[in-house]
DNA sequence: CTAATTTCTAAAGCTCACTTGAGATCAAGG
DNA sequence: CCTTGATCTCAAGTGAGCTTTAGAAATTAG
C-alpha cells in the first residue's frame, strides 16, 4: 500500500474518510473513473483525492450527486486539474454558499420577526421563504442526511 | 370549504402548500392531532396552519420530523399556542440558524483559500471543515444544509 | 334527489445516497 | 506455497420523507 502512484481503494478511503463503498458508488454515477491494473483492482491517481474532497464540499451544499457529476466533466479528463481547472468548477459552489447564507440571515430576520413583534405571521414567512426555493417536485426525500460512516 | 372553524384537510393543504398527503404524514409522525366529525374527517384548528408553518421552517433547517415532533411537545396540547409559546420552542430554530450561518461564511472563507492562494489544499480543506461540523451537535443525527434552488 | 368531489384507510412504491451480503478472485507476507 | 486480507461484482437492503393506488364512504354542488 505505498502511495507512491499506485493508489489503491482502501487507501483513497483513508485519505478521504469516504467507505470503500461510497467511493465506487461515486464510480458508478461517473464522479470518478480510476483505471484497472492486471487483476481488476482499481488504481487512482493522487488527484483523485482533490476530486472526491471536491465531491464531499459539494455534498455538504445540497448539491445532488448528478449535479455534481455535471460539474466534474468539466475537468480535464486525462490530466491532473491545474489551479486553473478547480477554479472553474468552484464557481457554483461559491454561488450556492452565497445564496444559502443569504437565505439563512433572512430566515432569521423573518423569524425573530414573526415571534417578537406578536403578530405571530408564521404563516406568511414560511410560504415566503419557501417561495425562494421552489425546484423539488415528486417523491423522495426532500433531506436525505448521509450517515457519519464507519467502514469496516 | 368555509374557513369558518371546520377546517378540512383540503383548505389547510391549499392555506400551507403541502400536500394533503404530507399533512397525514404528519399527523401519523405526531406532529399535528385533529379531530374527527362524525363522518371521520379531519377538522383542523386555525392554530394547525401555524404549525405547519412551523414544522415547514425547522425541516428547512434540516431537522428530522422526529426532533420537530419532539419539539412540538412542548406546546399546549388542547389550546391554541401564545406568542409565549411558539417564543420558547423557536430557541432552537434560532440556534440552528445561527449555527449554520456561521459554518456556511467558514465554508465560504476556506474555499476562497484553497482557491486563490494556488495551493490547492482541498482535501485539508475538506476534511477540516468536516471536522468542527462534528462539535456541532449532540449523538443525534447531524444533517444536511438546506436546500436552495439552483439559478444556474 | 343525484352527481361530482373530497376524504377515508392501508399498503405499497419511490428517490437518493449509500451499505450490506455472498461468493469469488487477487495481492502480499511469512 | 499457503494463508490472510483486500478487492472484485452484482443484487438486495436501508431510512427518511413522502406519494401513489385502490376501493369505499362522506360531503357538497346543483
Amino acid at each position: 500500500m505505498k502511495p507512491s502512484d499506485i493508489l489503491s481503494i482502501g487507501y483513497i478511503a483513508e485519505r478521504t474518510g469516504l467507505a470503500v463503498s461510497a467511493i465506487r458508488y461515486y464510480e458508478e454515477k461517473g464522479l470518478i473513473t480510476p483505471h484497472r491494473n492486471a487483476g481488476g483492482h482499481r488504481r487512482y491517481m493522487r488527484s483523485d483525492i482533490r476530486r472526491l474532497s471536491f465531491v464531499m464540499i459539494a455534498q455538504k451544499l445540497g448539491f445532488t450527486i448528478e449535479e455534481i457529476a455535471q460539474e466534474m466533466r468539466r475537468l480535464p479528463n486525462g490530466r491532473t486539474p491545474t489551479a486553473r481547472d478547480w477554479e472553474k468548477i468552484s464557481e457554483k459552489l461559491l454561488a450556492r454558499l452565497d445564496t444559502q447564507i443569504s437565505a439563512l440571515t433572512r430566515t432569521r430576520n423573518n423569524l425573530t420577526g414573526c415571534i417578537g413583534c406578536g403578530c405571530l405571521s408564521l404563516e406568511k414567512c414560511a410560504l415566503y421563504n419557501l417561495d425562494d426555493e421552489k425546484g423539488l417536485e415528486g417523491p423522495g426525500p426532500r433531506n436525505t442526511l448521509p450517515k457519519t460512516s464507519d467502514e469496516t
